[in-house]
DNA sequence: ATTTCCTTTTTGGCAAATCAAAATCAGGGA
DNA sequence: TCCCTGATTTTGATTTGCCAAAAAGGAAAT
């Protein structure tokens, strides 16, 4: 059995490497710091991976994933999300508390629980936040999502996905009706300024600045106003 | 923050000190082999503990919590029971195979998450298997159970508590109809012969013999043939 | 071609938890 | 009292993760 500390790392590295923007090694530097430890730790943590055909190491460039570990990794993120889901969804927590839990729970429940609470959930396939939920193979379903600044002027979108999962953000996106699966129009993209305006279905209009609004991601289907063919 | 394996001998010695014919003080021996370690291991264990105030230690005798531990103990021993009733009553698992799941899952959950679970059961009392869960202050309430042995003659009994708690044995008493909470009757102690003969309430006579019966315990007051006082 | 600076790796150490096997102890029996 | 035996403790190692700080590499700037 993988340790809980062998999950991380895998699961960490898949996030890198599945980022936007991602090359195709995580470089140790990062890793390190993302995992929190320094750099020294993460170098000779990767070689016993390496060793174990968990990723592919190339000293002093990078890491990438073997499809074992790619496979052990999908295991980890699936357990994390589905927990986050089940925390919100059954004990009916805030989703801004959720990912510290789950950081935790996902190296604790067999396949066992995992299809009990998947069965309870209804085989779901997004997380709270809008992220997929990677099913009992691996498999996860792509979407068309687009970053708030590229939906001015589309009328009514669906916010699907909110990137940035840090408590303070998740709270302020609750707060403004922000959420996956709300609606709202772009009413605005100022470039030069770097805001944009926003209106929720039911809430006040907002400003965000363009950093902000790139953390969080629509359908990119327009909902409403125009008809898909 | 107490390591997993630190909260496991502290529930586990707190589990000996309380069982029935128990002396003052856990020898380590019999503590080592529970936990699946060798008798070395446990004794240096036990000396850290002792360090951290957690149990007191006398050597070549054995070990008993201290308050500081005993609560800790307490701490460990409801989120068991709680996640081993959680489990067979929000995720329909068998109670044959609820405790190693508790068992990991017991180091895992936050009290944030535990006060979710305690809410949506309902504040319960008792686990699957009839034994006593904590509450947050660590206060158990205490029965009046008796060996189904002693029950002879006493008309329709109900069954409270199986202590035996294998999964072969589990399996076993919920395909004769003797779980928690079902009713019986003690029909004839047979104690040359070593077997005590049962009749379930939808289910036939049943023998079983005098240490398996004295491993499942009935409630002291009779049901449905003398009323209460 | 050198130097500089940043990243990565190496080295040496530490803490937690464990085992194997040798040493020690404490009673009970001779 | 003395020895034997079984339980307990010590000792010496190992594994997993981690840090601090020194060493090494490499790429860009001079
Ligand atoms: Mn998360
Ligand atoms: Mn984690
Ligand atoms: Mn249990
Ligand atoms: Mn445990």
């Amino acid at each position: 059995m993988a340790t809980s500390t062998v999950e991380d790392y895998l699961k960490q590295i898949f996030l890198m490497e599945t980022a936007e923007g991602a090359g195709p090694l995580v470089p140790m530097g990062q890793l390190a710091q993302i995992l929190g430890v320094v750099p020294g730790t993460a170098t000779s943590m990767i070689k016993t991976l390496a060793e174990a055909g968990l990723v592919k190491y190339e000293p002093r460039t990078g890491v990438c994933l073997s499809p074992k570990g790619r496979k052990l990794a999908l295991h980890v993120l699936r357990r994390h999300r589905m927990v986050e889901l089940f925390l919100v969804k059954v004990l009916g927590m805030d989703w801004s508390e959720i990912h510290d839990e789950a950081e935790r729970l996902e190296h604790a429940i067999s396949d066992r629980v995992m299809e009990r609470i998947d069965e309870l959930l209804g085989r779901p396939t997004l997380d709270p936040h809008g992220d997929p939920i990677p099913d009992a193979e691996g498999k996860m379903g792509r979407r068309e999502l687009v970053p708030l600044v590229s939906a001015e002027g589309k009328g009514w979108v669906e916010v699907a996905r909110v990137k940035d999962q840090t408590e303070v953000f998740l709270r302020f996106v609750d707060r403004n009706g922000l959420k996956p699966g709300r609606r709202l129009q772009v009413v605005a993209v100022d470039a030069v300024a770097g805001v944009v305006t926003v209106e929720p279905e039911d809430g006040s209009p907002l400003s965000l600045g363009l950093e902000t609004a790139g953390r969080i991601e629509v359908e990119q289907r327009t909902v409403g106003v125009v008809d898909e063919g």
